[in-house]
DNA sequence: TATGAATGAGAGTTCATTCAT
DNA sequence: CATGAATGAACTCTCATTCAT
């Protein structure tokens, strides 16, 4: 049974761009960092100056202000994430593979790159209107469309239950998996840094679940 | 089939303590609008009393300070959450009947009261450490872990699927309660203020997508 | 030959107003000070509140914002420059005698608050747009139409000459005050502190000057 | 009656200086240009170079600094305006013709280069103490003492009252010549680009007024 | 209890100036 | 000469908290 290549790898900035700043790059690292440590509003630009070994100046030489600083790290990190989404939705396998891949890169992720997940997790669904305006909510809506078209897909292949909204089909899969990467990242469900079993336990187990919410009773989950 | 009896009037005030004074309730009550609309850091002291019709110092009368206010707020929420949850626990029903009345409970809640809700969903997980490190965090493990009991009692009488952890099960099946709750508070589900039928048929979609993430597949979803 | 009643004592407060928070008015006392010493651009709140001798953010209690706070001085300055301007206005007195009592009055208001006359002399008219797009404008322009004013009935009673617009008439008598004024305040035409002599001395050449602009050749210029 | 030569071609630069670096040229034009739109506060370094089409950083290879800038500017428009006065002062015609050119001269200019007279008449007298302090302040007294001087010559001569000060003679003048240009800059007293016949009118109302702040009473306004 | 004026530390933003290339 | 990235001091504005009444 064919798995789409693993797209973990995508976690590196999304845009090496040849031609981006040195300390551009450095800045939005930082920010990340300094933002999943202390939040939206608990980061200083200061912190995240002094992270990025920069004079604060600079930040605003880079981005206009706070919040957009904010949204092209956001930016950045959903793009990665959907790039992914989309690369697995082209790829081959069944619905339900297609959506165990998902998982899977998820929790992948977030071994390499916890900090990456807290913000996009715990962070961005919560941030200020001013924010959620932006372009981070369409974004965001854009990644859940992608999974409900996955979900279409596996409904309409007799794969998946057919008596919930693809929406809501999506949304309850990718509950399952916020609400579980939320129990890894506060230290509720692992370890907070678990070991390489331990994430393939936490694997197999998200993808049951997620996957219970939405096939076809009775059909066996699919191997993995 | 028995059913636990509904007790959605716990959304009132936990406790209109006899005793408590008038105002200090409309402070209460005042905040959890306010922190609702706007989130932690938007909402302003100021606000808080404005909103509910009282002087500027008074809320400095009743609670030390913004914290010890909006931790209250959040007590009070998730106590009369968690007595909810309880009730039901301790009620008739199978682990599964159970379960499909925690999350349309929420659902109930957040017809009548959907600050509350929003308070609760979308704010309480993602604030500040200091926040978190309070008796609210406590309070929200607690909540997990009631309904992971409720999980683990499904497991033993045959009806969840024993190949997930009982607090993953508990995650999970939270996890498609608060997505799908933020996608209605957001819109993204259904409009902002559903109309009774639409409300029952995400009440019935959520409880067949969370439990489905935990029974025992080939068992037929209960009976609603 | 009657002359109006010199309303110098209006260089106090417009409106002591009963109600009016004595810092609020320390503030403003202040900020003219200040303003008067450092200019628009080189004053800092910081500097507005410490010479008020009241907490920095006091200032934001009662004003808006920097510009407020000196929209606030200039239309308080002006209020009572203009008001002494109606009340010659309204009195006895040919126009060439009430040009006259306009000019003495500035030159009093110099001697007991040349920091109030700096600022409307100097700053005033060369302060950003927003704030000449302000209120501050138009009470520039109505003073200025006040004096026109004087100068077409000066002319309809013959005393005055009508080969000049009364527009231009007035900017010219205002422009002798303003420019002797500058003069004084700088240092170029007297002591930065003149003596009583000194002070009679310019009012009678200004006064003598600025009807020159207007009164029709030949006429004797007014006793004083 | 010879009349001067009017030298209204020295609007353009001083000193087209053999040597002078071309981009040296331009940012001083710039400079006077957003210093004549934002006034000495409102524009910055940025403002001038990319007005000038020139890196920022060439603007530090040619000035110390922004005060350095802008006191070039203000010395090079002075320098001109001053330079006119003294070719008027040597030239032919009795006092009143002298000053009757130096009027007409300075409206000419504001006609072909609105923005030098704008930043000579609202913006230099009320820049900050450093900057008065450096030559501009001394210019500025240069100017008046020419006037100054050619009052007195006209005191001298009979043609002008001996009741004035030389000094506040000359302020007198130069009151009515700047508060008239001030009400065409501000379009007050013209439309903000007055046409040749309003220019026309307007050069002989002001010569008028000046004129009449200083002849002895009763002498016929010179014929224009 | 109740009020709201008063306080001041803290954070975002601007912009003149420097400097490596 | 020319460039523009980099620096950081300075200043405005916010808002939690205190306190006299």
């Amino acid at each position: 049974m064919a798995r789409p290549k693993n797209p973990t790898d995508a976690a590196q900035p999304a845009t090496p761009s040849e031609g981006e700043p040195e300390k551009r790059r450095a800045i939005l690292h930082a920010a990340l960092k300094v933002f999943a440590e202390r939040g939206y509003h608990g980061c200083r630009i200061a912190d995240v100056a002094s992270e990025a070994g920069v004079a604060y100046g600079l930040v605003y030489h880079y981005f206009r202000n706070k919040d957009e600083l904010l949204e092209s790290v956001f930016d950045e990190q959903w793009r990665i994430f959907i790039g992914a989404i989309r690369a697995i939705s082209e790829g081959p396998g069944t619905a339900a593979e297609q959506i165990g891949s998902v998982i899977r890169f998820a929790l992948d992720v977030f071994r390499t790159a916890p900090e990456a997940v807290r913000v996009l997790i715990l962070e961005v669904p919560r941030t200020p209107d001013v924010l959620r305006a932006g372009s981070t909510r369409q974004t965001f809506e854009v990644a859940t469309r992608l999974v409900a078209e996955m979900v279409q897909r596996g409904q309409q292949g007799g794969e998946f239950r057919t008596d919930l909204d693809a929406l809501v089909g999506a949304a309850s899969v990718l509950g399952v998996l916020d609400m579980n990467l939320a129990g890894m990242v506060t230290g509720l469900l692992t370890a907070p840094l678990p070991s390489d079993e331990e994430l393939e336990r936490m694997k197999r187990q998200v993808v049951t679940a997620a996957l219970g919410a939405i096939l076809v009773p009775g059909s066996a989950a699919p191997a993995r």
